[in-house]
DNA sequence: CTCGGCACGTA
DNA sequence: CGTACGTGCCGAGC
């Protein structure tokens, strides 16, 4: 019996790595740096040990600096770009990866890993070894010999082809040897390989075929058409130093080493945590099953087979299926439609799913629709979706209501780790391992799955009613719908006042407009902060001292433009900003997106920011302008519908009694529950006044201490926004901190949390995960303290105005179309009321948000009614 | 055309 | 060198 060679695996790494980074959508780990490529590779790594078994395993990389290839020509990768920062990254982790299998690297300064691998191979088949090269790049097909193999990849990542040398010629028409050839006439395009001018791949193909070699091609110049012949003449030196470029160089100074490349065990362990922290928990999952301690060489368990869709025909079968499914989760994805020219995409099918390997896709027509709706609309009937919100509203316009909603699984996904990728694709990739899927149903469910394993082993970490579990099931899942309706009722805005304020608008800024170029002496752009600061402190020659300096120029950021008020011109420019601005932004965008009912509906996110508040866009009505002088004009274009009213409700100061609540410092607490005005409170501290001698300046800047306090801000930042010295500031801090010793406790809690487990909760179990606070670099680290104590104090408020809107909409209920919600705005909820019931149900919304959650101290809300939100 | 940097609106 | 967002403009690079 012949015996069967030994196999070595050899990784091209960066030729693996590159294609990873282009193949596959930008993922990031828990502290958002880029992973992509390194998934990629290792996705790949544990494929081709799967598949190949092979006894030995090496990988080599590029080293940094020029190569003998650049030495021989200078414009050797000119023309490649340099590849994203993204990408350089992440080959220390790729690495990594490589290490903590045990696998030996091979690389040398001068030479691209290509001829690393090129030579290596070539030693281990003169040991009567195998070959198998994993690759993404083509070049490397020039090394097949029958004893070396080139495993490439064709797209994706997960698309790889094995070339012997039959099938480099199938490719090719000539075999490996043809290959430097062919880059000597066709040249590479990629490496700046220049060729010979004039020849593309198929004349190269047929020069080959025929030829051979450069050399024979030259020796037999006269036989070759004219022009042809006149080509090669010109670029006789390109060709064969572009053949020299593309040529693998198999003596490169590396020395295989066969007993370090066995494939010997691995510390299982280590692997895991990698990979965990790298958040590839599918990849975590292949390397577990009944081979714990075993090496790469043992099976990894075979990957499912495909999951299996089945179309359903009639409504029949439906009826069936659903019938089957009765009493189980059902996981529901629905197939956009095309956007028609006439309006929004409906639905063009919809896929069920009750387990991780199968699913039926039902098509949307009205005999389907007849058995669907039911099932859409009965609240009995559990559902599994991905963004329940946005699927109501693609059902909305048939006046669809989408009811039974047992778990969203974008929602899980963002409360487990809310600075993550909630992107469905990108959960289909780390969570299953799938670069893609056409069973998304059955993907949904098997996410579904994962997730809810993971987000009942965090909650049973957490106390218990206040745990990620019961965020999700009191808080986010549940004010869903609520967002949803609010998004769909939207808020009257009258353009015909926002036309007014904008022609107003207009005139001033040309005015303003002329008098900055008066000043200037020439006609620039005013935006452009490139050309304003060549104006000011090149022409205009205003003296740079004290102007901080931003990566592109000198800065004229408005706090810097303000050190500088004594010039007439800056004034201008901060008033045409101003104006330029809130014209562009909100009197131009806003009345665009206006839709054919005369309202504005915004989109609410649920799962953006990283404190647990929701966001606002398209258009985000939660930076309508407050405080400029023409805030109340702007906000007077939000009306209520004729014969309604709206009602205004503002939390008062909640985030400070939220962080009075937390903390329990007796001073702060107890200046809350006499009902005192907490800023006076705290500019007698920091004043060291009595409280008859606090000013109204003192009062504004100790407001804008307890906002600073709130962010960890230091004695510099303080400085900076109280305009004070930075002594002085100092002083300030410590008069604060010794009054209310409870917050700067808080505040140290909150760091030590952060620093000892990695992230930092709200009370009522949101997490957010802080990796900075780890860093080597001591501002980064700082910078994430501040939001480990912010992110408590924020996202217990954010929880709490939920928990209001949730409280809001049971109150309004009973009001039926007499009241709806418009806009929640973090601490002010805005609901449209007939006015006739206003009163009465103003006092029920005070009421619902002031119940909302009890704190150590009150919690109360102050309701405006007004015909707009000008008003109110 | 896309994208990063800057600037600035809100809580 | 104070937290959390979204949007508009410019200018560089594709």
């Amino acid at each position: 019996m012949e015996k069967k060679p030994k196999i070595l695996v050899l990784l091209d790494g960066n030729a693996l790595i590159h294609r990873a980074y282009h193949a596959l959508p930008p993922l990031t780990d828990k502290a958002g740096h880029p992973v992509n490529a390194v998934y990629g590779f290792a996705m790949t790594l544990l494929a081709v040990l799967e598949k190949f078994h092979p006894e030995y395993v090496a990988a080599s990389f590029d080293l940094a600096g020029p190569t003998f290839r650049d030495k021989m020509y200078e414009d050797y990768k000119a023309t490649r770009t340099e590849a994203p920062d993204d990408l350089y990254e992440q080959i220390p982790r790729v690495k990594d990866v490589v290490r903590a299998f045990n696998i030996p690297i091979y690389e040398k300064e001068g030479f691209e890993a290509d001829d690393c691998v090129g030579t290596i191979a070539r030693q281990a088949a003169v040991e009567g070894v195998e070959t198998i090269i994993v690759t993404g790049d083509n070049d490397a097909l020039q090394l097949v010999t029958p004893l070396i193999k080139v495993f490439s990849i064709r797209k994706g990542i997960k698309d790889l082809v094995l070339y012997d040398e039959a099938a480099v010629k199938a490719k090719y028409g000539f075999g490996p040897e043809g290959i430097p050839e062919y880059k000597g006439l066709a040249g590479d395009a990629s490496d700046n390989i220049p060729g010979v001018k004039g020849i593309g791949a198929k004349t190269a193909t047929d020069l080959i075929v025929t030829h051979g070699t450069l050399e024979g091609i030259y020796a037999a110049l006269d036989t070759l058409k004219p022009a042809v012949k006149t080509k090669l003449e010109v670029d006789k030196e390109n060709a064969f130093l572009s053949r020299a470029l593309g040529t693998i160089d198999t003596e490169a100074p590396v020395t295989l080493a066969l007993a370090d490349a066995v494939t010997h065990e691995y510390d299982r362990s280590v692997v895991v945590a990698f990979f965990t922290e790298l958040g590839f928990f599918s990849l975590v999952k292949r390397l577990s099953g009944e081979n714990k301690e075993s090496g790469v060489n043992s099976k990894i368990q075979e990957r499912k087979t495909k999951t299996k869709s089945r179309s359903l025909k009639n409504e029949k079968e439906l009826a069936e299926w659903l019938g089957k499914a009765e009493g189980k989760d059902v996981a529901v994805w629905i197939e956009k439609a095309e956007a028609s020219l006439f309006g929004g995409a409906g639905v063009a099918n919809i896929e069920l799913s009750v387990s991780e390997e199968s699913q039926v896709s039902v098509a949307w027509n009205d005999e389907m629709k007849a058995v669907l709706v039911p099932f859409l609309e009965n609240v009995k009937r559990p559902k599994i979706v991905y963004d329940a919100k946005a699927l109501m509203h693609l059902f909305a316009p048939e006046e669809i209501d989408l009811h039974g909603i047992a778990h969203d699984v974008m929602i899980i996904a963002y409360l487990l780790d809310a600075g993550g990728n909630v992107g469905f694709s990108e959960l289909v990739l780390k969570e299953l391992g799938l670069e893609d899927t056409d069973a998304r149903a059955a993907a949904l469910y098997s996410l579904n799955v994962r997730l809810g394993e993971r987000i009942k082993e965090v909650s049973a970490t957490q106390p218990a009613g206040k745990s990620l579990l019961d965020v999700y099931a009191d808080i986010d899942l549940p004010i869903i719908p609520i967002l949803f309706s609010m998004e769909r009722n939207g808020i009257v805005l009258n353009r015909e006042k926002f036309k007014v304020l904008s022609d107003q608008m207009i005139s001033e800024i040309e005015t303003l407009e002329k008098d900055i170029f008066l000043f200037a002496g020439k006609e620039f752009n005013i935006n452009s902060p490139k050309q304003l600061s060549e104006i000011l402190f090149e022409d205009l020659k205003i003296p740079t001292t004290n102007i901080k300096k931003t990566k592109t120029g000198i800065s004229t950021a408005s706090s810097e433009l303000q050190k500088l008020a004594e010039y007439p011109i800056i004034a201008k420019i901060e008033s045409y900003r101003e104006l330029f601005k809130l014209k562009t932004t909100y009197l131009d965008a806003l009345p665009a997106l206006v839709s054919s009912d005369g309202r504005l509906h915004t989109t609410f996110h649920q799962t953006v920011t990283a404190t647990g508040r929701l966001s606002s866009s398209d258009p985000n009505l939660q930076n309508i302008p407050a405080r400029s002088a023409w805030n109340e004009r702007i906000r007077g274009a939000f009306e209520a519908a004729p014969g309604y009213v709206l009602v205004g409700a503002d939390y008062s100061q909640i985030e400070l009694r939220v962080m009075a609540h937390m903390c329990g410092d007796v001073s702060l607490t107890e200046a809350f529950a006499r009902g005192d005005d907490v800023h006076r409170k705290t500019a007698e501290v920091v004043f060291k006044v009595e409280s008859d001698e606090v000013t109204s300046d003192m009062r504004r800047q100790a407001k804008v201490f307890n906002f600073g306090i709130m962010y960890g801000m230091g004695a510099f930042g303080l400085a900076q926004a109280a305009q004070i010295d930075q002594k002085e500031a100092a002083k300030f801090i410590a008069a604060y901190f010794q009054k209310f010793s409870g917050v700067q406790e808080f505040m140290n809690r909150m760091k030590a949390e952060a620093h000892e487990k990695g992230y930092v909760e709200t009370e009522t179990g949101r997490r957010r995960y802080v990796p900075e606070i780890a860093s080597g670099n001591i501002q980064i680290a700082r910078s994430a303290e501040r939001m480990a104590i912010n992110m408590p104090i924020q996202g217990l408020a954010a929880d709490i105005m939920k928990l209001a809107m949730i409280h809001v909409a049971r109150a309004l209920e009973v009001f039926g179309d007499d009241a709806r919600m418009a806009l929640q705005v973090h601490d002010e909820l805005i609901v449209e009321a007939k006015e006739e019931r206003a009163e009465e149900m103003a006092a029920a919304v005070k009421r619902a948000m002031e119940e909302a959650y009890p704190l150590r101290v009150p919690l109360t809300v102050s309701v405006e009614i007004g015909r707009d939100w000008g008003k109110i």
